[in-house]
Formats: structure tokens, sequence, C-alpha cells
DNA sequence: TTGAAAGCGGTACCAT
DNA sequence: ATGGTACCGCTTTCAA
């Protein structure tokens, strides 16, 4: 393990000389400089991370919380990880899993024995208990995902409010009169913060619009697709001419497999439109038009404020929604009939 | 932030002995050992994870290197990271993300910058090119998996070649004379270590019972069930009276789905023994038998060896090779007809 | 533009 | 059983 006074020693400078060449801190002589960084180069020297966090004041380290409940979907939790860490290390940061079984006591351990600069925490309950935490410590924390009580908190997240009431107007814009959203599995809209927000916008904008709304849960395992089923059997005998999908993979794979055994052609009989998707429905054996929740874009930005939060101008706490993007992919047209009702 | 001396302060001690009375390296005397649990506690009092990393020389974190390939199971790969998480933790250790693009440049640095005391490497790929780089370095380097060329590494997994053994075995002790393999994605031979060793492990106790085998590959997306439904229709066409299955859930619902469409029964018509599946089979709606692979055994394992890396008498190189545990479910039977060929 | 040296907050050796 | 203190390797004043 190679320290910073070999390299000093090598490049015939002074230690602290080193130090600044590397950290770019005040100017050093371009000569000078390429003495250091060529003894750093043939040395391997690499700064050790504990004299770092000890001696300056950052670790480089942001902690990730992550409480993993037995509903938790697998592939979109792992996409928001990979994004995090990705954006992290970007900013050359690493980051470090917190997944106990209390969720705060890493938190708050982490919190006071200074390993991480900030928190970023995933999978955000309505009432979770880190909101509290959050306001007792004082490493930054920012939240992806909004929970119920979210004053004084950073958070980011997509608009799934807008983005349900975007997939409402673009419906209602081409004539449909009535329309159903397939929902998360019944447990996701007491455990989840966006499921709520998605159902509560788009009952309110169907409303505005004057446009019959039906609602119906998905099951929570792929082995019991009867409730998708049954579901999506309710919500056209109720005269719904358009779905809106707010489910995982398996169950937008149910609902088209639903809406071909009875014989509706996308989007001539039915119309459909996925909100808040993590995985790309233009890739399902119907595309279906898409307003996606893109996890790389609401974790580089949590990284962002992260980032922020350590400087001088910390980010005012509140939440930054990101604006719903639609993509059509051909699954929306004018309901059978005309616009008749 | 608390420091070790305010402790020390309040519990009327010195800075030394708050240090051993936190670390237990020394006997302490009952009476003072109780002041300063009681400052720690009324402090809030966490020792700085910098500091310590510098004077001791533990950091009380393992990185955990997973390269995320595209083709990667998510729930399987995260129960993993979870009970490594876990297991960690279990042990006062943190675990530090490592999803670099390129899986060896986050290995180098935390190898290089003393940030971990030990790295725990998953989805370890036949020909992976961590292998070389843990030979490199000093630090302890654990593989949950078994790359090719292993020769002094310490490598952890469950024994995929026994329990694949183990299936053809019952299956042929129950009387069954053709048996089929129910594989992976056929990327999957190629990317990952497992895979192969199952598939080689089958054929060769297959033909040392003189039972005559066959192999299909499955789907790689829930989306295309065809690949699936194929191999299973070749297998049974081939005369295979039982099926071993070694693949992913939906695999499992959809070679149950399609036996059932045959009219076939479980065990009656055709046997099903389940291979290194992470996932519980006895919950599908046919309960399968199964040989299980359980994250927790190999995790705790692999952080046990870690741990022991750190002292005195480091673990032999060397493969670990976990027993397989065969769990009845009421899957399996004698081949209609008797044991006739 | 560069150097010397004082910490950062613990750990563990050497005393008592 | 307890205390004093020399480091651990780097960052960052303060001086030159």
């Amino acid at each position: 393990m190679v320290k910073i006074n070999e390299v000093a020693q090598a490049a015939g400078v002074s230690i602290s000389t080193v130090s600044y060449a590397l950290s770019g801190k005040r100017p050093i002589s371009p000569d000078t400089r390429r003495r250091i960084e060529k003894a750093v180069h043939e040395l391997g020297y690499s700064p050790n991370a504990g004299a770092r966090m000890l001696a300056g004041s950052r670790t480089q380290i942001f902690a990730l919380t992550e409480p993993l409940r037995k509903d938790t979907h697998a592939p979109t939790h792992m996409a928001f990880v990979l994004a995090t860490a990705v954006a992290a290390r970007r900013n050359d940061y690493d980051i470090l899993l917190l997944t106990d079984e209390d969720a705060t006591a890493g938190m708050s351990r982490v919190a006071s024995n200074g390993l991480v600069d900030a928190i970023l925490v995933l999978d955000v309950a309505p009432d979770d208990e880190r909101v509290k935490l959050a306001r007792a410590i004082s490493t930054p924390t920012i939240f992806i995902g909004i929970p119920n009580d979210n004053a004084g908190l950073v958070c980011v997240d997509l608009d799934f409010a807008a983005a349900a009431e975007l997939a409402v107007d673009r419906l209602a814009d081409a004539g449909h009169r009535a329309i159903g959203l397939v929902g998360q599995p019944e447990v996701s809209y007491e455990m989840s913060n966006f499921p709520p927000r998605v159902l509560a916008a788009f009952e309110k904008r169907a409303g505005e619009r004057d446009i019959r709304s039906g609602f119906g849960a998905t099951g929570s395992k792929h082995t019991s697709r009867t409730a998708t089923r049954r579901t999506v059997a309710r919500l056209l005998d109720e005269g719904a001419t358009a779905l809106v999908l707010h489910c995982t993979e398996e169950a937008h794979v149910v609902v088209l497999g639903e809406l071909a055994e009875r014989g509706l052609r996308v989007p001539e009989d039915v119309s459909l439109v996925s909100v808040g998707a993590s995985f790309d429905t233009a890739a399902l054996r119907t595309p279906v038009d898409m307003i996606p929740l893109v996890p790389q874009t609401s974790c580089d930005l949590a990284v962002d404020l992260a980032l922020q939060s350590l400087g001088e101008d910390r980010p005012e706490p509140g939440l930054r929604l990101i604006d719903p993007v639609y993509a059509a992919h051909g699954s929306l047209a004018a309901p059978p009939g005309g616009s008749a009702d």
C-alpha cells in the first residue's frame, strides 16, 4: 500500500504539494504536476480512504436504504439501485447498502459514525418511519419517492399524478368516455407511496373531463393471474373502451392475453396506455403506449441533490416532480363506433 | 458528532479505557464499564468510521461486486445481495456495492484505497475477468459461484453437480428410465457458471445409471413461453417419464401449464424434480419436489470465510461445495406402467 | 508556486 | 485495572 509521502519523495516535492496536485485545490506548475502524476502512476498510488475521511470531511460514500419488503418488485427495485450506483460513481461516489431489518437502525448508525456524506432513501412508504429520522439527523437525506408527511424533506419522483392525468387526457381527447384503471396489487396501496397518487389523480381527472372511470387491482404473484383477468373482465363489462395500466410486466402480459382471448384488438376495440412502467411496453407482443417511470432520471436527480447538499447552497426542501413523457406505440385510437357513449 | 474524549470525560475515565471497554480487548471493572456504557448511551456516541479505519486496520466494510449483466435474473440476484447484507450486518459489517460497467475497475479501486476489508464476488461467469484480478490484489476475495479457472481462489457454492446427481438418482430409484432436463435459457450456459455444471452432471449420472437423458433450454423472457413449451413437448415425445427442472419460476409455471394442457398428472403420469431454485416450488399450483439453492447458506458461509480471511488462519484456497438437500413435495412417483422402458 | 506542521478521532503499546 | 501517548495517512492552514 503506497502512501503519499512515497509519492512526494519520488517526485521530489513535499507531501502537501502532492495532495494539492491531486485535489487541484491550488495551482501547481506544469512541470511539478507532471512529475507528480508520473510518480503516482508508477507507484500505483491511491489515497487511503480512512485517512481521507478523517482529515478531509468527505467520505465519498452515499448510503442507500432499501427496506426490501416482501411485496417489492425485484426488477424495478434493482433498476433503481443500479441507476443510483451508476449516478454515484459518475461523481466519484460509492454506494453503501442499508438493508437492515430495522430500516432506521442502519440510517442512524451511518449518520452518527460519519461513514457517509448523504443518505438516499428508496422504497418509500406512505407513512415511512424514516421520515422523522431524516428530520432528526444532520446527514443530508434525499427521498426517491414521496411520503405523505413530507414537510421539510427533499423528495424526487416521477409526477405520477400528472402522468395519470396525461393518460386520461389523451384517451379523452381521442373520444373515450369510459376508462378503466388496471392497478397494482391491493396491498401496494398501503405499502407504497405512488399507487395512491395514480389512482387519485386518475379518478379526479376523469371526473373533471366527465369520463366514467373504473378501477381494479391485479394479483400479487404471477401465479395468480385470476385477479388480473377478473379486473379486466369487469372493467370491460362496465363499458370501458380504454384501459390505463399501472401494473407489473407480468400483469401487462395477462391483460393482453385476456383481450386476445376475447377477440378484442388493440387499438381498434380497446385502447391501452401504460403508466409508470419501468420496462419497455413497446417490446410486448402488442406494443403499448407508455408514460414511463425512468429510474435513471430520478436517481440522477437524487444524486445531484445529494451532492448539492454537501456544498454551500443546500437545496431547498420540497418536492421535485419529474414531468411525465408520453411515448406512442400505436395502442391508442378512437373508441369503436366513434365517440359514442 | 460526539467524540471519544467526551465520553471519557463524562465517564470520568481515560480515552483508552473507553476504547478498550468498547472493543472488549482488555478486562474492565464492572463498575467502570457501567459508567462508560451509560455515557455512551446518553451521549449517543458512535465511533467515527474514518478514524477507526485509519487507526485500527479494519474498515468494517465488505465490497460486493455484481456486474449486472442483462440476463441476470433479478429476483434471484436480489436474494443473494440481501442474504449477503444480512450476514454481513450480523457481524458488524456493511456492504459497499460495486456495480461498475467495468467490473474490475471498482474492485481494484477499493483494493488499493483500503476502503474494504474483503471482497465478495457475485454473478460469477465461467471465464470471469475478476479471477486474475483477485489473484493480483492483497484484499481477501471470496467467490460466490465457481469460475472455470479457480485455482488458488476461495469459492462457495451449492454443489450443483451433486444436486443434479441426486435428482437423477431419486428418479432412477423410483424406476424412471428416461429423464428430461428443462434447463436455463441458452445464453446462460455461456454467461453463468452453474448451468453447465448441472447439465454435465445430469448427463454423466444418467449415463452411469443407464438412463436415457434429454435436454432442452427455456425462453429467456416470460414473454416467449414458446421455447419452454417446445422443450417440454420434445422431451415428452422422446419418452421422458420425468423432468428435472433447472429454470426460473416463470418457466416452472409454463411447464406445469403445458403438462396440464396435455392432461398429464403429476406425479402419476410425469414426475418432477426442481434443482437449484431459490423460490418455493411447493407454493406452485402443483407442488414440486426441490433441491433448493439457498442464498442464505452460501452467503453466510461466504461472509464467514471473509471474516476468517482477516484473522490469523486464513482459509485454504479451494472450493466449498454445499451439500444438496432434497425436499419432497409429492411430485415424484414411479413411472406409469411400472418401471417398464 | 511550494513546504512545514497541526490536527482529524480513534487504536494499541508501554507504563503504572 | 487504568492512563498517557505515539502513531495511522491525509487535508489544510500558515509561512515563505
